[in-house]
DNA sequence: CGTACCTTTGATGTGAATCAAGAGTAGTGG
DNA sequence: CCACTACTCTTGATTCACATCAAAGGTACG
């Protein structure tokens, strides 16, 4: 289903992280590339271990979580194509502090740290590509910790929903299609919730004409009407 | 109780971020520089604000926080002096995710964005240091998103006390004197949790005899004991 | 020394987890 | 194509951790 050769000078390209590269550092890039191909379940990094670069994904994707002592785990991300993992860790001298798994069959690029230290040390619009999406990166953490403190648990779903949306700007009221990108109780785990919840809070929504939910295809009937939803 | 007149090259000189700069770069970002007093209570930015530089904190206290409709609010981050905040912000087009306000009297510099890029453009080492410093950050973000998420309110109140312990390392059993750096109130919201669930559970921990409290003097008094606590 | 705010303590309430069955739904192999 | 297993998802009953509400000390400070 998927090109057995990779052009990985232009999926690297495609990243916004590395464009505008010249072509001879994107070899170089390229020459400090390993593919890693990672079956559903499969495991790619465990809590603790040590990073030696960083990871794309280029088709797949692959969940962040904390483990936890009684086998349940916190999923902090869910990761797919044109997304990087690991860019902090490699900065740091601390190892993993999630472990990364297949949600799916999905292949990722990993970068050896030698040539990104060696790009920063040339390139300055690379360095300061690196410090925004580190920054984005900082931003969304923020806001998840602003989402977990003080929204309740329907909050925390409609706001993922509404995140979800093909766009939510401007005065749009009207019907929007959303698939999920994965199973639900990955996705109950990643708003903090048990599966049982999430199933509840939908049923709720359903129940009052907000949304219409079928597996994974849910219908926003009313953008702003879901938006104005304040328990 | 402070000097009035600052010299600033060698407050900027014993940040971490600014170490090892030539006496000439120190003097550019010096010339970008403004002194901000703070009073207790007092604001100094509001969430929404835009950012065109960070701050560090000279002296005194600030409290990160956000709003919340009902009065209350989440603390992020309690700083005190040598510790710096903004740069995230100062490097994507987002105002501010959370207000900024002094705890106490403090005394902050703002370093202006134009001089940080310039020694970005400049200084390879200086991005280096500014990429450690932003994925620290990050580090411990993830680190409050997994405390936040599968520890219980003891286990997050015991965590911060062994955190501020002056050194947890090695199997280290005696007793440790804390004191709290602010109000309970702000220690609550800082582990998200409210006044009185945090004072009872010091309440608890005294009765076990894990630890003696004494307004914001906290004796540990066994560390290890303490390590092993989990509800 | 009084006002304003922290902090403690107790009684009560509640949001979401847990426990416990079912009801889809999906892959597997005969 | 159908049974068989294995999940994932839903639904209901119950529990529990923590918040909320309320009121009484403490403590700091003008």
């Amino acid at each position: 289903m998927h090109e057995n050769r990779l052009d990985i000078p232009l999926i690297l390209s495609r990243l916004p992280l590395f464009q505008k590269l010249a072509p001879e550092q994107l070899a170089a890039l390229e020459s400090a590339c390993r593919e890693r191909r990672l079956a559903k379940g499969e495991l790619l990094v465990q809590k603790g271990d040590a990073a030696k670069g960083f990871f794309v994904v280029v088709f797949g994707q692959i969940k962040l979580a904390f483990p936890s002592s009684q086998g349940n785990e916190k999923v902090v991300e869910i990761l797919g194509p044109h997304q990087s993992f690991g860019e902090a860790v490699m900065f740091m001298d601390r190892p993993y502090p999630v472990f990364a798994e297949g949600l799916e069959e999905s292949l990722l690029l990993h970068i050896g740290s030698a040539p990104v230290f060696d790009l920063l040390e040339r390139d300055a619009l690379f360095a300061r590509r690196m410090l925004a999406g580190l920054s984005m990166r900082l931003h969304s953490l923020v806001q998840d910790v602003e989402t977990y403190s003080l929204r309740s648990s329907a909050q925390r779903v409609v706001g993922y929903l509404l995140q979800h949306c093909p766009q939510t700007t401007g005065p749009c009221e009207g019907s929007f299609d959303i698939s999920l990108p994965t199973s639900k109780q990955v996705i109950a785990s990643r708003l903090n919730l048990t599966p049982e919840t999430l199933s509840r809070i939908f049923h709720d929504l359903s129940a009052n004409g907000l949304i219409c939910v079928s597996g994974k295809q849910i219908t926003i009937n009313n953008v702003r009407q879901l938006r104005e939803f304040d328990l």
